[in-house]
DNA sequence: GAGTGGTCTAGACCACAAG
DNA sequence: TTGTGGTCTAGACCACTCA
């Protein structure tokens, strides 16, 4: 294969013909016999495309019809905040928006809880890592992080400073594959009085987070706690 | 086809040795060749079949290697309290546990705000619905629920009783495809301390949701609002 | 009935992991 | 080098929508 496959090149014509409008909301766009024939592929390889962009919400199709353009909905236009990414925050805005105070960074044995979470056993080293993030110099998000040292042995406040997932990414050359998020309200703590420029007793949005390799191994556990009115999180459910 | 597609018949006899242990997590289940023999398919049915069960996150893959069980995730075991679906309450607790008590249920004409979420003109009629569900008996979650009239003409307060997504499936055949999520933190109001047992003050789980039909017509707008200890929102997140 | 998307096949070649 | 999963094909049949 040249570098991506055929059906997320096709993906990509497709959404962008969506996006700059060729293909209108609400509209038919071209059957998917003459879609292989104009990519000079074959249909399948059209649906698994059409396939991809269903499950991002920009077609649906309907049996025996055709498909579809999707109409706008109206959450997702109104505030496009990104909250579906396991990429970090630094990925989700553009660069030098995001910077980061590092408030705590430690390494020392997991607790039990952390033995749990992240499949550990009670001698080896987890780092403990309080990271502020600023929006355009503005308290943002307070992360709490856990990862396991064995996995990244070289981790240092200079990655901290940015992104830790491109660390992963380019440097330790780990492939993260998914996440499970719990996500809660509950009253500020003192911690968040002082960094997130909360008041005692406001609400505070925590997302509650396990991640993990594609080999299944947690590499991750942490909370990100938001001052109420400063995110949500937005979840687009298809299917 | 008989009633399902072989491989979700396929995807469900897999999920079974899974759950019942025949497959080991982090072990290598058979290699597609094998199963499509097993089963009598071709491999892409058996691929078709594995990708559906990487997504739910109960396999993952590794291309020159094998298809493996996934391990388990501490946070998805400790409490699988079922918040993807968008399929109501009612069908994510047992028969009976859950029950509703209709504090409000009127017609009027949409706001702005509505007509633009539910893309309805403002002199179409809009149900308005504010329900308590109760978890045994216990308030568990307070709805506020708008929906276009016209798509369901037959609402009434004994549908409202029971789960509304069932009256859409099988009285109004109508299907639902999708929805968007937003998720906030923020104060009880009056009627969360009226209704939630919910002091003043106390920080409240707020989940926002616009659904959608198959043809993309929104027939939902929503707010869900939990006490801050009695249930957090899950979501597991794959690739 | 005509035309659409959904499924399925039998085979092929490629990319990749591991010995 | 061997064996795995990932992609892709060309064609077939089916289920469904709509006129």
């Amino acid at each position: 294969m040249q570098q991506s496959p055929k059906y997320e090149l096709i993906a990509n014509e497709l959404r962008k013909r969506i996006t700059t409008g060729k293909y209108q909301p609400n509209e038919l766009i071209p059957d998917q016999v003459a879609l292989a024939e104009e990519f000079g592929v074959s249909r399948m390889t059209i649906k698994k495309a059409i396939d991809g962009l269903a499950m991002e919400g920009l077609l649906y199709t309907r049996r025996g019809d055709g498909t579809y353009v999707m109409g706008d909905i109206s959450l997702k236009i109104e505030q496009n905040s990104p909250a579906e990414e396991h990429l970090g925050l630094t990925a989700s805005f553009e660069e030098g928006r995001v910077t980061s105070k590092i408030i705590q960074f430690d390494i020392r044995f997991p607790s039990e809880s952390l033995q749990k979470h992240l499949k550990l056993e009670k001698n080896e080293p987890i780092f403990e890592i309080l990271r502020l993030r600023l929006l355009d110099g503005r308290p943002y998000v307070l992360e709490h992080t856990y990862m396991p040292q064995k996995l990244m042995p070289g981790l240092d406040e200079a990655v901290l400073m940015n992104s830790i997932y491109a660390y992963l990414k380019n440097t330790v050359n780990l492939k993260l594959s998914g996440a499970y998020r719990r996500i809660h309200a509950l009253f500020a703590d003192e911690l968040d009085v002082k960094y997130l420029e909360c008041k005692e007793g406001d609400p505070v949005l925590e997302v509650e987070q396990v991640s993990w390799l594609d080999d299944g191994t947690p590499f991750e556990y942490s909370f990100s706690r938001n001052k109420y009115d400063a995110r949500s999180y937005n979840v687009l459910d298809i299917g």
